[in-house]
DNA sequence: GCCGCCACCTTATTTAATTAGGCACGGCCG
DNA sequence: CGGCCGTGCCTAATTAAATAAGGTGGCGGC
């Protein structure tokens, strides 16, 4: 389902997925037409979610962060997707099994706009565990060789 | 410090950060000179921290995630970091003020592989105090226009 | 044992990125 | 008030990359 070469090149693209096709053939031992259409598989399977960039939160004025919990009662788990979508300065949200709650990172500004999104979301939805600010010491995807733990 | 124009831009290349300069320059009207120049600016303040691509987890075998909270004892902060280094399956992780504490996604195969990561940081660590799996429905960046709560 | 398919190759063509050079606006100082 | 940088943009020319077309070999199914 996904061979060695893959792993290669998702390795090198997710450092930099800038890497010309070119560049990327002569690393795997390949041709850049090869190389293309592997990605454009990839990207078919859903390998391959997106081409995106990362961006400093801080520089666009988030200087803080904070990761909520928040547990609607029973039966109004939509009102979560609605909170979603409304409110921008979600960022990604999980839907945490066996607990019915859900775990979401918020991008603010300062500690006042903090309050008036927990206020919002306590409104709206039901119980709404506020936790913290946060520093995120590091971001990283899913593992892309062999670990330890688990082989592939 | 970010004008208009780079918002545009960086709005587009969140979506997809492989659209041509060429492209990028017509939706904001500028030439592609231009764009290459800011996009370069951007890189160099930081305020575009990688060029990447996102990957399913689920395609690499990663068909569960958890989010668990480490609270290491007092001066023993950084084996957090060592532990970091040390097992790929950390996706993020935040360092949470107030409670000292830290905020990681595990990335893993089954709960099999969970259970010997926690028994891992558990050792290594201080208390880690396990939670819970995880199904991401939704994935963002930090809001790039204004929002009700906060203007840039 | 032959047929067809798949993944790859090479070459040619199109398209995009980069580099170089020049122009206009605005701020600053004489 | 006028001249002089500096900055950010432009156009045009060059270089480099992506794409499209066509061909070959290895492998599984019939």
């Amino acid at each position: 389902m996904l061979d060695d070469l893959d792993r290669r090149l998702l390795e090198i693209l997710v450092k930099d997925s800038r890497t010309s096709l070119k560049e990327l053939a002569q690393q795997v031992g390949l041709s850049s037409p090869s190389v293309a259409e592997r990605l454009r598989r990839l990207e078919d399977r859903g390998v391959i979610r997106a081409f995106t960039v990362e961006i400093d939160p801080q520089a666009l004025g988030y200087s803080l962060q904070a990761i909520v919990r928040i547990r609607p009662l029973p039966g109004k788990l939509h009102i979560v997707q609605k909170l979603i979508e409304e409110i921008p300065e979600f960022g990604e949200c999980d839907k945490v099994t066996g607990d019915d709650c859900f775990v979401a990172r918020l991008f603010v500004r300062s500690i006042g706009d903090l309050d008036k999104l927990l206020d919002r979301i306590a409104d709206k939805a039901e119980t709404s565990t506020a936790i913290i600010k946060a520093q995120p010491i590091r971001r990283r995807p899913p593992p892309l060789a062999a670990t330890a733990i688990s082989k592939p």
